[in-house]
DNA sequence: AGTGGTCCAATGGTCCAACCAATTTCTGCA
DNA sequence: TGCAGAAATTGGTTGGACCATTGGACCACT
């Protein structure tokens, strides 16, 4: 027999109505994100249901990121949303030890060079001027900072990200950047962390500039290496500072 | 100055403060997935909260899957939790056509090589030995049931991101799959779909056996590319069928 | 022993009516 | 006109009530 012939009924689901009916709220009155949706009371008398209940929808988009609550303000659009749109909650394992920092970097190692080979394929003339642009910044940021750099390096990153064309990349990677900046703060003694990684961000430029996907895939393995050394030599200080 | 040396008060957070109280109780009783959390109204008078707000903080784990509530029954827990753990909302634009799965697929594509790769490299005897047997089986399956073997064959995937060593590839590459799947059941009217790919598992596993990371990344890269393949024709032929 | 029926307590889902806290807007005084 | 304080707005929280579903206990009948 086939078990799909017998699908469970589906007898309840309030809050997933709510939150239909605000996908074609936002829909029919063209909402952009930063605008204001309508009041919680406002939603519960419209909807006919109990505030309560619009508050559960909420909470479900504001845990999807779509959405921002500020008490006395409103609630306002953050991402914008549409019928057909997928939601995937990844959680990922955290850990503050090494071998977690070293699986991020392992996942970022396979997207970053991906991704930097596909910026060299489909990057426009425009998009490459705005990368050198970050570039730019960065650099800049770099010596007169004596290598405090981190977020414009990261604006740089993400340029490429974007113009790989497929925002995925983006999301995940900005996910492992998150984890690993988590434990970044000064975890380690390792004080000229990044440094190593500095030139090859202008050799991956160079690559996309010249439409040369193996070679921005190349520049970019080798600017993770440098990361993960320094990680490695954090760790092994750390180690060795902590034999008590 | 350090910013972080000044973080923002948290004035309200009831609901953060439950669910951090929650990941306590569970690390305190290790409940593992499956197992049933206390009840709304316990929690609620133990946290000396109101039910609601109790709700509202269920209602955030649920949307990331880490638990499920079935009324009348209970609440129970569908993923490990842990203090340091980061859950990240990936959010997909588009919906079933063409770009998203390709989309999926090129982020696919960069992991798949990675893992298998990492993989070939770390490999024990029991390891290449538990991989074949999945492959085993995802052959005879595909045999005796005309390659209809989905099943087995993201089984044996998943074997090669086990042996990784780093789940975070599992993790990522199942959302990813699931994302695909989604509008897989009979999206196109590619009936063969994944026969191309056949051949390839089993290069991967020689591979992986031979210790040989290029090859099961060379290897890996062919086996998403007849998806890729098997895509576009799908999306030609649906393109030409809606042609009325 | 097994089958089906009924009842009941437990549990999540929804609702209501207030009040609290942060924010925004308005008002009236200097 | 400028601005401090009052008032309205809005999300956050509370407590209590009732509904719908679930799962077990109990029972009658076969």
């Amino acid at each position: 027999m086939d078990q799909n012939s017998l699908p469970p009924i589906q007898t309840t689901a309030r809050d997933d109505a709510v939150l239909k009916a605000l996908v074609g709220f936002v829909g029919a009155e063209a909402l952009r994100p930063g605008e204001k949706l309508p009041t919680e009371r406002i939603l519960a008398e419209r909807l006919k249901v109990s505030r309560n209940t619009v508050r559960e929808a909420l909470t479900r988009w504001e845990g999807l990121g779509l959405v921002e609550r500020r008490q006395g303000s409103g609630t306002y659009l953050k991402a914008a949303v549409s019928p057909d749109m997928l939601h995937m909650p990844l959680t990922l394992s955290g850990g503050n030890d090494f071998t977690s920092l070293m699986q991020t970097l392992e996942i970022r190692r396979a997207l970053e060079a991906e991704a930097a080979a596909l910026c060299a394929e489909r990057a426009s003339p425009a998009d490459i001027a705005e990368i050198e642009r970050k570039l730019d910044i960065m650099e800049q940021a770099f010596r007169t900072r004596d290598g405090m750099s981190a977020e414009e390096d990261w604006e740089f990153h993400q340029a490429i990200y974007r113009v790989s064309g497929n925002p995925l990349f983006e999301q995940i990677i900005a996910a492992m950047h998150e984890l690993f900046h988590r434990f970044w703060e000064h975890p380690l003694g390792v004080r000229d962390f990044g440094h190593a990684s500095f030139p090859y961000h202008r050799t991956i430029y160079e690559c996309i500039a010249a439409r040369d996907p193996q070679g921005a895939r190349a520049e970019a393995l080798k600017l993770i290496a440098t990361v993960e050394d320094d990680l490695k030599r954090g760790a092994a200080k750390l180690k060795l500072s902590s034999q008590t």
